[in-house]
DNA sequence: ATATATTTTTAGGGTAATCTAAATTTTTTA
DNA sequence: TAAAAAATTTAGATTACCCTAAAAATATAT
């Protein structure tokens, strides 16, 4: 537990890592309509106790990086938002970097994205947007905030809406767990590639699909819910 | 002031941003010939006081990193130096990286590969430095230790010890200070000019030098002393 | 509408890295 | 070589982040 401070409300102050975390995972968490996140989703996400979170939730408050009242749980002030807009593009395009210049799997990127998004420098981040031709989209399909700190979420579908017989493009995923990527490594999934729903199985819903007009696979549901994909 | 801990030694554990800076320190402070550095070089060049820099040196001989014996001031051990040649590895493959791909200049990267090298992954630095090229020096000179660990020192020249008429190859410099480096900028002295001294004043060591066979100009003492180079 | 279960906060600590002030050791000087 | 100066270490705190256990608030179920 710790004692409050003196509030703070300032555009460029340092932030350390593991507020940038926390401003991370509660846009994550909080999802498009900014709902509240709880106390105990954010201890699981960070890998910590409830009550570190609390302790951090308070600090996080102080410096009006989030609105918090005991027992409500918390949203992202105006000022969070920008903070942590700013380190979701930095990790996307740290991924870019890593995946399209260094040769790295998509499936292992994330761990150190994790650690290169915090690295500070707007100068470095604006030379490096610039030296990867300012991409729209990271390796996973997920969208790269502008400079501005813009950040629109394409509406995709998820494989699991498509019915028989429509074919759709395969936009992103939202599990980015590195044994799901291999899988789809595996399954010549990629970022774009054409997926035609064959047949559904009634029983279990896991679906028979064709891949580019080609080779055809069994995928369950698990993985069609992973899915993110756009009607032709 | 802290307590002693249990003892260990093992090779890749993990050591945290400021152990391997105080490394990199000792690494640099102790020279060719790993003479013993004292808590108050460290102090200084840690921006710390001397008794956070005996907690620290404490610390880093549990881990087996320094050889250090109270009032004795200390040396890296094996481990401790391969460790600072990995972080020194990092450090300047990530400068090559700022100035060549992202078109910093060799005065602004300094402060940003200081945070850059503490980012932990092999691969990472192994890919790296593939896609640069596998340089042999920084921007500033500097040679980049090869992946196994080998760093040598190439022995170049002072500009002082050049004399009259003898032109050199400029090949690097001991002052890493932005305003030393925008000031070479400003006298179109870079890497690899070439530099003939055509008079060198008795009274304060002044020289009068003509680069790349072009333009001339005065140089003061201070800024021959940190000028690096190579006999024709 | 209670009683029970769940969630969240508070209390009290711990470790890493820092600090100031005071003690101790080494070096320098007279 | 003893006194003074300088360097170094120890003592005792502080801050950031994290922990367990206990208390308090909220949500759920009878
Ligand atoms: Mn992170
Ligand atoms: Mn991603
Ligand atoms: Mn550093
Ligand atoms: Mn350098």
């Amino acid at each position: 537990m710790r004692k409050a401070t003196g509030k703070m409300v300032s555009t460029d102050m340092q932030n350390s890592f593991t507020e940038e975390n926390y401003l991370k995972i509660i846009h994550s968490l909080s999802g498009r309509e900014g709902l509240e996140v709880s106390t105990n989703a954010l201890a699981e996400s960070t890998a910590t106790r409830a009550a570190s979170v609390t302790d951090m939730l308070r600090k996080l408050a102080d410096k009006g990086l989030i609105h918090y009242k005991k027992y409500q749980g918390v949203r992202l002030t105006d000022l969070g938002e920008k903070v942590a807009i700013k380190v979701i593009r930095k990790h996307r395009l740290w991924e870019v970097f890593l995946v399209e210049k260094l040769g790295f799997g998509w499936d292992e990127v994330h761990d150190i994205a994790e650690e290169l998004e915090h690295i500070p420098s707007e100068v470095l981040v604006e030379k490096l947007d610039a030296f990867l031709g300012h991409p729209r989209f990271d390796p996973h399909g997920d969208p790269i905030p502008d400079s501005k700190g813009n950040l629109t979420e394409p509406d995709y579908l998820i494989l699991t809406d498509v019915h028989i017989s429509e074919k759709v493009l395969m936009m992103g995923v939202l599990d980015h767990a590195p044994a799901f990527l291999q899988y789809l490594d595996r399954s010549n999934i990629t970022l774009g590639c054409i997926i035609e729903v064959k047949e559904i199985n009634d029983y279990d819903k896991s679906a028979f699909v064709q891949i580019n007009g080609a080779h055809t696979l069994f995928i369950s549901l698990e993985v069609s819910k992973n899915l993110l994909v756009q009607r032709l």
